[in-house]
RNA sequence: GCGAAAGUGGCGGAAUGGUAGACGCGCUGGUCUUAGGAACCAGUGGCUCCGGCCGUGGGGGUUCGAAUCCCCCCUUUCGCACCA
């Protein structure tokens, strides 16, 4: 790669480049004043995930998403909209303050540095940003009002502490997130991740669980998005049933029926077929049930004790591995089924997770197959209470049987017959009758813990005061700023690295003036991006998170573009916190994204990038290579944007050909009318991309425009002005930087993205007078024939079958027996 | 296991019921050139007795007509995964 492409016709992108960007940035292009932010008529805020500032710097994934993004703007711009097209970065979190840790450089020095280099490299790729509001989640600014809106959630009960189990890597000395975790070692050292139980901040995003997947139905999101997120949330309608606690009797009393006793305490269970309820024969508590305890029967204790512990000593993602078998002990303890009023053993197993439903289930290994497996292993009894078609009470059962469409129940008394449905409602009520069983609908999403062990984020802003407990810190006190320390190294005790500092965490109680601390953990770098886009209008106001007249007019957000990767991340904070910010009035809206789409992903040469294969694009080589321009269209035109495409450095030059040929055909064009043929194909081809840009087509958009580029050189003919003026206004969203050289060469004073309008077309005009009509005999090809456009069946028919090769297929006296006519496209005659 | 997407030339891909392979890469031949590159022109799915025939993962179906719709199977990728 070297100087040497630029041989032909003066295209010299390095130079147009730099000569642009720096126009831009002395022209403050693209950038509102507060006052311009106010006033806007058509606000248009085109918004894209903003990146976590690493030290490699850009990758060809973010540039590629920015690059879609940033299409759409200038495209929206083109047509006239006021295009807000802000950008920041996520500096916060573990990912930042683990590279520090490498390098051994404090991250307050080498993230502003990070930033910078970010900044230099996104300016080169020519993406059309408001640097006048711009956001670092790491400045006091910032952070001082997502601690701001911590307390909120507080103050309105969402946000919680208590204890929950984490993944604790004792070799890195710190919590990892579960997405850390590889098949139950730590990403990045390999050491074996232990549970530890520590007592961490809760968002109560559970609260929202409906909410969140309700409004799912309506917004206008990616589908594969869309999906993501309904698996997440994962509603399940059940209802809760209610197995009374056992009286201790002599086993041979057992075969009794047992008294139920209302004010015994119950094992309360989650299921999704309560009409399996005769089929229950045991229960099964997670190992971390707080009734364990008081179930246990002396004798069984120790196994039961030495069973928990092993358990306890299993990181999460070891325990929910599917196909390490089932392992479980009896408690000895005995529970009641409530619609047969047997007595029925209880054991606890690992396969049971005390963080879903109740954390206790009634098995039914007669039509579970967990139960199935679990009751084969232990030597359960196995009861079918559902048939299938041709099967009775009887029918031995090799495996669960899990069809609720074709079963109807047996053995279940007077619920004998009933399918699916109707069983659940009737038992469900009968149960109700008598206390024992309400309906519920349970959800997979579990609270959002976002406490974090670790130095690098905003300090949690609540004190414990010895004598008043948990206190929030004063809203006029914040921020909480995040003190510059030397030994942020996480280390074994559990607890963060500003717990060392006493003279950072002793404080006066705000409330009762005694002793307090503060809290040292930080929050999750996701409530950092949970509510970014909600700053970036109202960037440089200090007194507001977001100021009201601001956002009434920017938000919510017009267009959503990222990374399917945050599909249940980000996106579900984003939306939670929204919701909970809307329902204390502070916001005017319930979803912050109403339109998203997901890009897809590159890969290079068929295989995934990543640095151990050593095929990660080098974007700035390319970009020096080959130019920005060039880069960009080449990324657009790998394949559909939403699904991603494959890297192939060769694929560079197409592109970077076409915009040079585009170059040569604007300067050597001639003042003169248009050929009519040209200029059918100029309104088709600006119909074409007009639509695919609105679709995020830019694969064939780009398609389009090449290939109109071929017809308007057509044989070396010399290039109308009028034929390849619009050309540079349709290729302005892809290649800005040679668009606006061009427009300026053309005698243009001002910025084509301040001047120009996006061409119109005449639809009109953009279909030929005469079309290639094709002559299917039964179905095959038989000719071309170019006829007038618009013309009818007979005509067409008659031209048909005047034609000499569509004649020789119908010899030997075959009869039309039908004539299948698409206007403007075919003839069939179909013969017998 | 559940959910989703996808399977088309040597390669990336286009066509969502009506001309399969647009556009580009690569390749072949030519022009120009001391040479290489660049640029430009022409060609490029397979087979062919030059009439055509075959061809969109495999098999079946609907239709005048199927890459596209339906059924069965195979393969790949991604997400979730003992969620009761």
């Amino acid at each position: 790669m070297s100087d040497q492409h630029h041989a032909s016709g003066g295209y010299d992108p390095a130079e147009v480049e730099r000569k642009w960007q720096a126009r831009w940035d002395e022209q403050g292009t693209n950038r509102w004043t507060d006052a311009g932010l106010r006033a806007a008529e058509r606000p248009y805020y085109n918004l894209m995930m903003f990146p976590y500032p690493s030290a490699e710097g850009l990758h060809v994934g973010n540039i590629y998403a920015f690059t879609g993004a940033d299409i759409h703007g200038r495209f929206k711009r083109l047509q006239g909209y006021d295009v807000f097209q802000p950008i920041g970065f996520d500096a916060f979190g573990i990912h930042s303050e683990n590279f520090a840790l490498k390098l051994g450089i404090h991250p307050m020095e080498l993230i502003p540095r990070n930033v910078e280099r970010f900044r230099t490299q996104l300016r080169r790729v020519g993406l059309m940003y408001d640097w006048d509001h711009t956001v670092d989640t790491t400045t006091p600014d910032y952070y001082r009002w997502t601690q701001w809106i911590f307390l909120q959630l507080y103050q309105h009960g969402l946000a919680v502490k208590k204890e929950a189990p984490v993944n604790w890597c004792p070799s890195c000395n710190t919590v990892l997130a579960n997405e850390q975790v590889i098949a139950g070692e730590c990403e990045r050292c390999g050491s074996v991740v232990e549970m530890r139980f520590l007592s961490q901040w809760f968002f109560r995003i559970t609260e929202y669980a409906g909410k969140l997947l309700e409004n799912l139905g309506w917004m206008d999101w990616s589908d594969s998005t869309r999906k993501a997120q309904e698996n997440w949330i994962g509603r399940s309608e059940g209802a809760e049933l209610h197995f009374p606690i056992a009286r201790r009797r002599a086993a041979e009393d057992r075969h009794q029926p047992a008294a139920i006793e209302p004010e015994k305490p119950v094992i309360r269970v989650f299921t999704t077929r309560p009409d399996t309820v005769f089929g229950a024969t045991y229960l099964v508590l997670a190992p971390e049930h707080p009734l364990v305890e008081r179930i246990t029967a002396p004798e069984r204790r120790e196994a039961v004790e030495a069973y928990r512990r092993q358990v306890a000593g299993q990181d999460l993602v070891t325990r929910k591995k599917t196909d390490k078998g089932k392992t479980g002990v009896d408690t000895g303890g005995r529970a009641v089924n409530p619609a047969t009023g047997e007595e029925i053993p209880v054991w606890i197993a690992d396969y049971v997770l005390m963080e879903y439903g109740t954390g206790a289930i009634m098995a039914v290994p007669g039509h579970d197959q967990r139960d199935f497996e679990f009751a084969t292993q232990f030597g359960l009894p196995v009861v079918r209470v559902v048939a299938g078609p041709g099967e009775d009470a009887d029918t031995p059962l090799a495996e669960a049987y899990t069809d609720n469409q074709a079963g109807r129940l047996v053995s279940s008394g007077r619920f004998d017959g009933l399918g699916h449905r109707a069983g659940c409602d009737a038992i469900v009520a009968w149960l109700a009758e008598r206390g024992l069983a309400e309906r519920r609908v349970n959800y997979r999403l579990h609270d959002w813990t976002i406490s974090r062990q670790r130095y690098w984020g905003p300090p949690i802003p609540v004190l414990y005061c010895d004598a008043c407990g948990i206190v929030p810190v004063p809203e006029d006190q914040l921020p909480v700023e995040l003190p510059h320390i030397d030994d942020f190294r996480p280390d074994a005790s559990g607890i963060s690295p500003l717990a060392r500092h006493e003279e950072w965490y002793r404080v006066d109680c705000p409330a009762c003036g005694g002793r307090a601390r503060r809290e040292t953990d930080v929050s999750d770098t996701f409530l950092d991006s949970a509510w970014y886009f909600l700053r970036y209008p109202s960037v440089g106001y200090a007194q507001v998170p977001f100021d009201p007249e601001l956002t009434r007019r920017w938000l919510p957000v017009t267009s959503y573009i990222g990374g399917n990767e945050h599909a249940v991340l980000h996106l579900l904070y984003a939306r939670f916190v929204t919701m909970a910010l809307r329902d204390m009035g502070h916001l005017h809206f319930e979803e912050p994204f109403v339109r998203f789409r997901a890009h897809g992903l590159i890969v290079r040469e068929g295989a995934k990038m990543s640095k151990s294969r050593g095929n990660v694009v080098v974007p700035d080589d390319f970009i020096a290579a080959w130019g920005a321009d060039a880069f960009r269209t080449f990324l657009m035109f790998l394949g559909p944007y939403e699904e991603g495409g494959d890297f192939r450095d060769e694929g560079v030059s197409g592109p970077y050909h076409f915009l040079t040929r585009l170059w040569d055909a604007v300067l050597t064009s001639t003042e003169r009318p248009l050929d009519p043929a040209v200029e059918q194909k100029l309104h088709a081809t600006i119909k074409k991309v007009t639509e695919d840009l609105e679709a995020l087509s830019y694969n064939t958009a780009i398609a389009a425009m090449m290939e109109y580029l071929n017809a308007v050189r057509a044989g070396g003919r010399t290039p109308e002005r009028g034929a390849v003026e619009p050309l540079v206004r349709l290729v302005a969203p892809f290649a800005p930087h040679l668009a606006e050289e061009l427009w300026e060469r053309l005698g243009h004073a001002r910025s084509l993205f301040d001047e120009a309008e996006w061409p119109g077309y005449d639809p009109a005009k953009a279909v030929a007078d005469t079309v290639e009509f094709v002559v299917q005999v039964n179905g095959k090809v038989r000719a071309r024939l170019p006829l007038r456009r618009g013309i009818g069946e007979a005509e067409a028919r008659d031209a048909a079958l005047g034609d000499e090769n569509v004649r020789r297929w119908l010899d030997g006296g075959k009869q039309v027996r039908k004539v299948v006519f698409v206007p403007d496209r075919l003839v069939n005659l179909v013969v017998g």
